[in-house]
DNA sequence: TTGAAAGCGCTACCAA
DNA sequence: TTGGTAGCGCTTTCAA
């Protein structure tokens, strides 16, 4: 079906030369032996050139080489770092769910930090439940990954501490260990929800409605947190009519802000507590005559190209995920420090939806 | 630091029961001998019960159970892969781009399918780079993955001939195998194209740009073809001016809508290849006064929230990367027929914005 | 420059 | 119900 232009000459498997073990060809991938017996060589030769050692003759590297062309022989390198204990390669990462932007970003931004280490990353999603997101670390650890970086979905992690001493670097991302110390980065969720608010509270907005996933994520309990204190600051109680938590996806947030505003009081404005939540937000704000305030905790694609581009809490994601790689592979070089927790700050993009007054007729509607 | 509730009893390591030998626990990891000599059993009861053989007596299982916890033991499965040679549980996910939505949502569907099978999942991104493609997989490879689930850059595959003879399945995904024979789960691109251009041209547009990444590309070269097509059935010539190629991500695609925009004779019209290509139209779009008609390939979120609506050449991606993984694990549960071709079926989904008709002024701006 | 032997952590097979 | 032995594919140590 298809041609191949390899040299197929020498294809017996005992070659002709001493009378050494003929035997068959066996079934399966090629070993070191497969390559030693057709290259006539010992198996420690074939090993030396396959690993690159330098004392190899060149004439002999060469005939090794051709019969590891020859038998397409790939070095197991799981039966390699059998040796070695440790190693493998291979990194893990542990999120919530790789089709979100916000981790998708941070998938990247580590595989291209693993990449560059010659690590393999493998991805895992825990959906936030706190049950598969064990049974997937310990299919990692089960894997001997030399590091794992984890979104954590549970709320004890002591079961890690095991593992850490064992050898294999933990780094927390986005949330931070419970129960155990180990490095971390995280995000400034107070801080940026209450510039959120604030920043809704400035315009004069007192309605402020606010939707996020479920409240024991920790980021969404930080962000009410900033949410709460922010109110507080200006005088005005929650009005637990306009929390709507709970919200997994776009089509519950997009739910939420429906019932949001079928309210005898709706609110005149509202705080996304994440981007899936943004995007809920925007997919119903789109269709109104009057809109409605909005700000939004992460940036996401296309909020500046919406009919009412959207404010957001703005930061770095990508440095997020590559911080929290390197932060790995420095303890994988054998950094012994105490465990560091890094936070990364957060900052306020105005684009219109978060300027927009209550009650206002006269907004402008089209980008600048 | 963190206090434990766990039993710390018998915490040494020879036990106190007859004169076995009392060794000191080693460093690194425990083995199953380190649970053995705790256990007071041989090593093979201890890979018994880790393996949930049924031969255990309780109080036996009981005791090794104890000693597993207090120690920690996490069996290494590289090793026991070593037996049943192939196995490992892991396959990979060759792509371009992680951060892109569209491989987001492939790898998450893949994933799924590969969990449901207790499989881990390898992602590794190629950046459409021909060399990277081969080093990674190269590293699935060494890592004996069970199958790989391909995204393919390069034009040549036959060195993965080799892999499949040797047991590793592998499927292609959006693009073809070249002068290879394998399983693939494909998109029907030219009459997608065909279909969005056809309904510009319905519309009375005759100046319809086109945007895109490289056209070596096998995506790219077939909606080309479909572009092609659709002009020349309307017994239009292409105009050279209006096809712009060589857009990667978002911010291409930006410079050559405004590129597109400064010709002395604009277009009225824009194909976007792809979702990124869409996304960058859709950015420079919405800064416009009078609206330019678009359809892109590839649905997007939030494309029905914009200003103007996107219209869209869509499929069902998630699909798309289930069906590429059944086929991977349907080789892997040991199925021989020929390769497969699948052929997924594209329709347009019209929201406006393909709707526009040639310097129109009154098209409509707002969402139903 | 090359090879032999031991052993990484585990499972398979057979014996007790 | 348990344990011993061999060996998976490779690297390491030492000898030739």
């Amino acid at each position: 079906m298809v041609q191949t232009s390899e040299p197929k000459s020498d294809r017996a498997v005992g070659r002709q030369g001493n009378g050494q073990v003929d035997q068959q060809p066996r079934p399966g991938r090629p070993t070191l032996r497969d390559v030693a017996l057709l290259a006539n060589v010992s198996f420690k030769t074939v090993s030396r050139v396959v690993n690159n050692e330098p004392r190899v003759r060149a004439e002999t590297a060469e005939r090794v080489q051709q019969a590891i062309r020859e038998l397409g022989f790939t070095r197991n390198y799981n039966a390699s770092s059998l040796k070695h204990s440790l190693s493998s390669a291979t990194i893990g990462l542990v999120i919530a769910d790789v089709a979100n932007p916000f981790f998708a970003v941070i998938a990247r931004a580590v595989e291209e930090v693993a990449r560059e280490s010659d690590h393999l990353l493998v991805t895992v999603s825990t959906a936030e439940d706190a049950e598969r997101e064990r049974d997937v670390i310990e299919a990692l650890v089960e894997r001997r990954v030399r590091g794992i970086i984890v979104v954590p979905v549970s709320h004890d992690h002591r079961f890690l501490r095991r593992e850490l001493e064992h050898g294999t670097a933990i780094v927390f991302l986005d949330r931070p260990p419970a129960r155990l110390s180990a490095d971390a980065v995280l995000l400034d969720n107070v801080g940026g929800a209450r510039q959120a608010v604030d920043h809704l509270l400035a315009q004069g907005h007192r309605r402020i409605a606010i939707v996020g996933d479920r409240l024991d994520v920790y980021t969404m309990a930080e962000r009410y947190r900033g949410y709460q204190a922010s109110l507080d600051a200006a005088g005005l109680a929650v009005d637990e009519n306009l929390v709507r938590f709970g919200c997994h996806d776009t089509h519950d947030a997009v739910a939420a802000v429906r019932e949001l505003l079928l309210l005898p009081e709706p609110p005149t404005a509202i705080f996304a507590m994440n981007n899936r939540m943004s995007v809920g937000c925007v997919e119903v704000l789109a269709g109104l005559d009057r809109p409605l305030a909005l700000v939004g905790f992460d940036d996401f694609e296309l909020a500046d190209a919406l009919r009412l581009p959207v404010t957001v809490v703005s930061y770095d994601v990508e440095d997020v995920g590559r911080r929290a790689a390197r932060l790995l592979f420095d303890r994988l070089a054998g950094n012994r420090d105490a465990p560091k927790s890094l936070t990364v700050a957060t900052h306020i993009i105005e684009r219109g939806s978060g300027e927009v007054r209550p009650f206002s007729t006269s907004v402008q509607f089209d980008p600048p």
